[in-house]
DNA sequence: ATGGTTGTCCCACAA
């Protein structure tokens, strides 16, 4: 089973692209963020005709999720508990069942936090407390979990080309760097870390300043495992070519294979 | 140091 995270910025300007792409990937189940869309312009039925089961969680104009699956949706959760007030569409969780039993998959797209001296990164921090709080709780479950999507964070600076043009960054703020650590620390497996040690592993390359042409990319998309599902964890690839296509997300995706198949 | 680009939507804002 293939399960793959993509910010795709914009799923009505990129929608010949994600369909060309799921044509040739062959991913059981894709995590999508920043749809840019509300669910209504969501256009499923492209998707539909290539056998996935679409579910979003969608707002006008910015953020938005989505998972799209082979497999039929058991149960669907929309939103991040721990904020009545809160209103940016970024959290999805899909249940699966697959032949070795029960598989929760999230597609998340966590706040980016720039600039670091207006209330967005006190937003950040507190939605990561937030998940970290989510994860403790589903890992108390002892389930196969995957925590997919656009994290917003580099994690270690082997994880930039250019590490020293982001501090100061929000994505790249001990404070940050700190409460992801945390999050990984409760039992979660990075997989791709847990795979490959190479470098040049990025995930986003920005539409300025030539970043593509120089590979002066970040890793910030990120599949996190809980142990049950890092125990089926095979393989792990990222689809940088994507970057190239003409009309390019500035991500790309990045696919987990995991030792089960749809039930 | 600055500016460089893209998507959504109506005018900047977010990234």
């Amino acid at each position: 089973m293939k399960i793959a995270t993509w910010n795709i910025n914009g799923v009505k300007a990129r929608i010949e692209n994600l369909l060309h792409w799921l044509e040739e990937a062959d991913v059981d189940i894709v995590c999508l963020q920043e749809i840019k869309s509300v669910d209504e312009g969501f256009p499923r039925d492209r998707i539909e005709a290539l056998g996935y089961h679409v579910e979003t969680h969608g707002q006008k104009g910015f953020n938005g999720v989505a998972i799209l699956s082979k497999l039929r949706f058991d149960e669907v959760h929309r939103r991040l508990p721990g904020d009545e007030e809160d209103e940016q569409a970024r959290f999805v969780e899909g249940v699966f069942s697959t032949n070795k039993g029960v598989l929760r998959v999230v597609s998340l797209y966590l706040p980016n936090g720039n600039p670091v001296d207006s209330p967005k990164y006190p937003y950040k921090l507190s939605w990561m407390e937030r998940l970290h709080q989510w994860t403790q709780e589903r890992l108390a479950l002892e389930e196969p979990l995957v925590l997919a999507g656009d994290y917003n964070v580099i994690p270690q600076p082997q994880d930039a080309k250019n590490p020293q043009a982001w501090v100061g960054d929000a994505l790249f703020l001990p404070q940050t760097r700190e409460a992801y650590r945390r999050l990984v620390n409760l039992g979660l497996t990075d997989a791709l870390r847990a795979t490959t040690q190479e470098a040049d592993t990025y995930t986003f390359w920005d539409y300025q300043a030539g970043a593509w042409q120089k590979n002066n990319g970040i890793r910030i998309d990120h599949l996190l495992l809980s142990p049950e599902a890092a125990d089926q964890l095979r393989a792990v690839e990222i689809a940088k070519h994507t970057r190239g296509w003409e009309k390019p997300s500035d991500h790309v995706p990045v696919i987990a294979e995991l030792d089960c198949m749809p039930a």
